[in-house]
DNA sequence: GGAAGTCGTGTGAACGGTCACATCGCGGGG
DNA sequence: CCCCGCGATGTGACCGTTCACACGACTTCC
């Protein structure tokens, strides 16, 4: 008569097992208030000696209601976006949701397309982007998800969407320290054009730049990676007409240490260099780092209070930028006037 | 008639408007060889101007496939397991499936227990384990996931659902070029206890140093931060009886290079060093870092095809570790005879 | 020329939950 | 005393898809 089905237990056989209706059963998973504690105890304690679970697919079908939160990242192993994601996956955990990610390896429309349609076919109800292409924004401008959705950069046009630390101000506060030092020739390695943080970083230099009335040069467009900082560095510092440097990134400045060290120069003494992100290691490249620290684990953190917030139709969440802080380290010093 | 309902258009709507059965739909999602091309196309056009898309838990719910792959991850921020977890991802999508990551941010069995559980309620059909420590494993053991698993670290007890480099292998390089360089009194800095690949290299270096008949020294045990290399560095080299250090990992190693240079000893010249990783900022360290290569994207790669195996019946998939590959910088030198 | 097999398509049932509503016993107020 | 309200529980329908099976037309073969 019971031929020991390899099927799973659903919420019918709970019932029979309990000598209840599934409703019953279904109102104990949701808990339900009016229900006898008895009769609760009763289902929880069949729930347990069965192993039953709650088959998500069936609720989600009966609810329209996913509860997933979709996210949108490019790949990359970076330690900024890989830090927000952690914090936003715990975040998303706690409050019951549960998280698809996808990763787009280009950042043209086609690629963010299809990371969105795949993202949309699993009907997420939200949706974070820590892709931070410019064109990726246009792309999600342009489709117009139908969901709540956050980016965790800012392109400054749409800031109900946004949620960042504020970039323009790490670079001024990166560049004010190096003028305060004395340096007036200061270079920016920035990152790659169309990424949002590279440009709201540059204007930062150029902005405080033209504040002290000091002559600006064209940036030199990077890709974040050390190898670029060193191969930059080479190049760069064949004309010494410079005594301090701005880089982009942590990964960037170490890169540009190590071309100084091979030319012969010294970090301080020579070049003064500031870096962006603090990443674990800057404390101790040789020189210690000096760079602005962001907090990307706040930033995941609020991409899912703002989230929530919207799907729970409170959507005036805090919005206002993380400012991110200035850490002196060792490797900038005073100009030495010759 | 048609009060524009909110409600997005399912399989029904679509063969409505393509005067067809929903059946027929179906047939054409799954492409089923029998069907008129002229009828799929008529479908496929209904389906592109209504903006149809399949419902994925509708479909899960009737087929009890969720085709969702399940990743089990510590909380952390490091190169390698990130860089898996994008290969993992990329291959997953490729192959249809989506994922479900969750993260524990402690090791012990209550943490494991619940990511496991979380995964569980999700319905996944196999399992990536990228949480390295010792005691994940036991749990995953004792638990007994119900669907095929593979690990992303070995501990060698369960060679079939394994799937590493050869961790031991990659610390015996690690120790034999600095052996052959005429080191004999070399350290070795361990990442913490627990982790199985911090026990595997360690047996590396062990296996190493008696096969060449070398004293060796209890290991240092690290926490994989460069915070440890540089704070274990100040200790250690207050007694400078060794030549060499061999480092967990390239953070390690990097912190223990920043506290030679605050100790005034120069490396490789006074200490040789040799890191673990290749994490893309180690051949910019100053001096760039002699260290262990992982190819941590291929790793991500055969977990999956692994798993795929297995879900579609061909479990005899390739598990052999992929060996590592040293990579020689200016970190180390041939000991100076005094 | 009719039986058998193929191709293309349609119909009913099922997956495992939740929702809306019905039902039933019981206590209290008019 | 009866009816109303309420707390606790049960019943039917439905969410959107796939599966098993049925069915009609057309080809093929003896």
């Amino acid at each position: 008569m019971e031929p020991e089905k390899v099927r799973a237990p659903n919420i019918r056989d709970v019932a029979r097992l309990a000598g209840v209706s599934y409703q019953t059963v279904s109102r104990v998973l949701n808990d339900s208030p009016s229900i006898r504690p008895e009769t609760r105890q009763k289902v929880l304690d069949v729930i347990e000696a069965v192993g039953y679970r709650p088959n998500q697919a069936a609720r989600a079908l009966v609810t329209s209601r996913s509860r997933t939160i979709g996210v949108l990242t490019s790949q990359s192993a970076h330690y900024g976006p890989t830090t927000s994601l952690n914090a936003i996956e715990t975040a998303a955990r706690d409050a019951g949701y549960r998280l698809s990610v996808t990763t787009i390896s280009t950042a043209d429309y086609a690629s963010t397309r299809a990371g969105l349609d795949y993202l949309m076919s699993q009907s997420i109800e939200a949706l974070v982007v820590i892709a931070p292409q410019v064109r990726v924004f246009d792309a999600i401008h342009e489709l117009s998800v139908g969901v709540p959705f956050v980016t965790l950069e800012s392109t400054g046009r749409d800031p109900g969407h946004s949620l960042s630390v504020d970039q323009t101000e790490g670079a001024r506060l990166a560049v004010r320290h190096l003028i305060d030092l004395g340096h007036s020739e200061i270079l920016h390695i920035s990152g790659p054009q169309d990424w949002i943080e590279a440009e709201a970083r540059m204007q930062g230099y150029l902005q405080e730049m033209n504040e002290a009335e000091l002559r600006t040069r064209a940036p030199v467009l990077g890709d974040w990676t050390a190898h670029f900082g060193y191969y930059a560095g080479l190049e760069l510092l064949r004309f010494r007409d410079f005594t301090a440097v701005f880089c982009g990134n942590d990964q960037m400045a170490l890169g540009f240490m190590h071309a100084c060290r091979e030319m012969g120069l010294t970090v301080p003494g020579d070049i003064s260099i500031v870096g962006f992100d603090d990443i674990p290691e800057a404390a101790h490249f040789l020189p210690p780092l000096t760079t602005v620290r962001q907090n990307f684990v706040e930033i995941g953190r609020r991409a899912i209070a703002v989230l929530l917030g919207e799907l729970g139709g409170q959507p005036d969440q805090n919005h206002t930028p993380i400012t991110p802080e200035l850490i002196v380290r060792a490797s900038t010093s005073r100009v030495v006037v010759r």
